[in-house]
RNA sequence: GGCCUCGUAGUUCAGCUGAAUAGAAUGUCAGAUUCCGGUUCUGAAGGUCGGGGGUUUGAAUCCCCCCGAGGUCACCA
């Protein structure tokens, strides 16, 4: 039972003994003590006034009273206007930590039994990953790990775009221009020398509507007869005949890509339990579709095509077959929900799409509803925001798009020169060295991304790049790396950890607080799937833990038993830091 | 036009299920420290929480209207 639970069962108890009322749980509030007053724990007394009808003042002091005699843990008590703060005894508070410092894996909820899937990442196969993607990924994997703290079974998935007219442009644009280049010949890295392909594409098309448009053909006609777009039309029907040749080059360029989006997972730190192509579940979901039409929740029109009124749901018709029997990409998804439910047998299944496919999982959730499948509420669409730029939104036709790969480089890059110049590195090895300033590239980058509530519309600069101190991963970094210092000091004076004495000073108090509050702050993130939660709360302890170091001098003190209990005191918090960090991906270094 | 989301210091963001003087960071300014600073420390200024109503003992938070920004309403995925 955490502090604020304690208090609110005491002050019920009060309630009930003074005035002889009970009363519905939502009336007892209570909330941390603000920095300004003396107290721990505020217990909020104006909903209680009807049961005392007396003023604010003297029903708190009632109550506070009446709890301070009947409770021992409780040392003092005041009261502000229509707040009653409670101080516990220093007593309670080390008994409380020594829990905390002895659970192992602090922060790690018990087994849930129940087994959730997220899918994340979903790139195409034409061009390298961009900022948007890293948002996406790292949203993806820090709410994977936050749903494993509260004890849930995660199986991360990601649903590759593998095939369309998008691959085809690329393809086409290779065969034509080049027909040899290869990532081996060229040192380009996969993913990005099929990019370049498909810029090369939108170029040539260009250039033939502009032509076109010359010769006196509308704009709008134009960009539909253009040659080259119907190459790559065609191109897209003999890949879904079978054509040999045709296949065989999009293996070919695909595997290039495959190649190249590995080394960026790999250097964000992500992967997946299990890989879906769309070329292999894009004819999913008709079973269903026709399903619907038998059970009278979809109609077929005189065409042939399949559709399903909304209307009445305030929303619009949608098609889900077209006339010549093909599907589309809401029946696809239907099929590999179904498909995923079944064979996984999950109790909840998260996407992390970006926000402005809210509309189709809405649609989705609703027709998979209609045809009468109940785990259509456990769908979840983690929704998040656009990632924009000070010019506003990324447009890859004007050339303004951030590209994961550069992106990571300049952040290390920037890690590199801003850490040596400082010089306070110069005896660490060589490679330790760069795996620090890969640490702390990725970490400011992670972190600056992960702070920021999911559903909102975020900024990112890349000329002012990202700060290293202030509210960063840097920052959490270097706390933990000065904790793990302090601990090695302390093992050279072969210090023992052992509490012996109950005495804490109040920064201690506050640094014990935020410990308790971390299982909720997992528990919290779980519901609403925010790693957020978890990125401020680390940067807060981080704080806390700098502002007591300044205060006191750790390892100074005459009188061991202090000193040791102050050691146990930050290597729990360095070891919450690194749950919490755990959780957003961040690496944590010993040293720097 | 319909539907959805967002609007909090100069800037980037917190503010949980309503509660005490709305918080950080960064930037600005002023001091201190020093060979000089991009280092460190202390302090200050900076907000009618987009605007207006309502509910409430109490609203940044809940409800309604308006304004502004973005998204979406494809036989693309």
């Amino acid at each position: 039972m955490n502090p604020e639970q304690l208090v609110t069962k005491w002050v019920k108890e009060a309630v009930k003994n003074i005035y002889g009322e009970g009363a519905t749980d939502n009336l007892f509030q209570t909330q941390a003590t603000r920095k300004e007053f003396e107290g721990d724990i505020t217990a909020v007394i104006f909903p209680l006034l009807k049961f005392s009808k007396k003023s604010p003042e003297i029903t708190g002091d009632q109550i506070g009273s009446y709890i301070t005699s009947n409770y021992k843990e409780i040392e003092s008590y005041n009261v502000v206007k229509g707040f009653l703060n409670i101080k516990l005894t220093d007593e309670y508070w080390m008994d409380v930590f020594n829990t905390i410092a002895s659970t192992q894996d602090y922060g790690q909820l018990p087994q849930s039994g129940k087994s959730v899937m997220v899918e994340f990442s979903s790139p195409n196969t034409n061009k390298p990953l961009h900022l948007g993607h890293i948002r996406n990924n790292l949203l993806g994997w820090s709410v994977s790990n936050l749903l494993k703290a509260n004890g849930h079974k995660v199986i991360k998935v990601n649903l590759v775009n593998d095939r369309g007219i998008h691959i085809c442009k690329s393809m086409l644009a290779w065969q034509r221009l080049s027909g040899k280049e290869t990532p081996q010949n060229s040192g380009i890295k996969g993913d990005h020398l099929v990019g370049k392909y498909y810029v090369a594409f939108n170029d040539m098309l260009v250039k033939e509507v502009e032509e076109l448009i010359s010769q006196k053909v509308p704009r709008e006609e134009a960009e539909k007869q253009a040659p080259i777009l119907k190459a790559a039309q065609e191109m897209l029907v003999k890949w879904e005949k079978g054509d040999r040749e045709v296949f065989e080059l999009w293996e070919k360029m695909n595997s290039w890509v495959y190649e190249g989006f590995e080394k960026t997972y790999k250097r964000m730190g992500v992967s997946f339990d299990k890989i879906y192509y769309e070329s292999q579940t894009y004819l999913l979901g008709k079973e269903l579709v026709k399903e619907g039409v038998v059970k009278g929740v979809f109609s077929e029109k005189a065409d042939g095509s399949v559709w399903c009124d909304l209307s009445a749901d305030g929303l619009d018709e949608k098609l889900l077959l077209r006339a010549d029997g093909t599907s589309v990409y809401m029946t696809q998804d239907l099929g590999t929900a179904h498909q995923r439910f079944s064979e996984y047998n999950l109790d909840e299944h998260i996407y992390v799409v970006g926000n402005e496919q809210n509309y189709h999982f809405q649609v989705l959730k609703l027709l998979l509803k209609k045809l009468g499948y109940e785990w259509s509420n456990n769908l979840y669409h983690l929704s998040y925001g656009m990632v924009e730029l000070p010019e506003g939104r990324m447009k890859s036709r004007e050339g303004t798009v951030v590209d994961a790969d550069d992106l990571i480089e300049n952040m290390v890059t920037t890690a590199r020169e801003t850490s040596l110049e400082l010089g306070k590195l110069d005896d660490m090895p060589k490679e330790e060295k760069e795996q620090l300033f890969e640490m702390l590239g990725l970490g400011a980058l992670k972190y600056f991304i992960i702070k920021v509530d999911p559903k909102k519309t975020m900024l990112f600069d890349p000329k002012e790049s990202i700060d290293f101190s202030g509210n960063t991963g840097p920052f959490i970094q270097y706390t933990h790396a000065r904790i793990r210092s302090i601990l090695r000091k302390a093992e050279e004076q072969k210090l023992q950890a052992k509490i012996t004495d109950s005495k804490i000073n109040p920064r201690e108090r506050e640094i014990i607080k935020l410990l308790t509050n971390f299982p909720d702050k997992i528990r919290e993130g779980g519901i609403d799937h925010s790693p957020a939660i978890i990125a401020n709360y680390a940067y807060d302890l981080a704080k806390e833990f700098n502002q007591y170091y300044h205060e006191v001098s750790i390892l100074k003190e005459e009188d061991i038993n202090i000193k040791v209990q102050r050691l146990i005191l930050i290597d729990t918090i360095s070891a919450v830091l690194r749950k919490a960090m755990g959780i957003l991906g961040i690496q944590l270094p010993e040293r720097m």
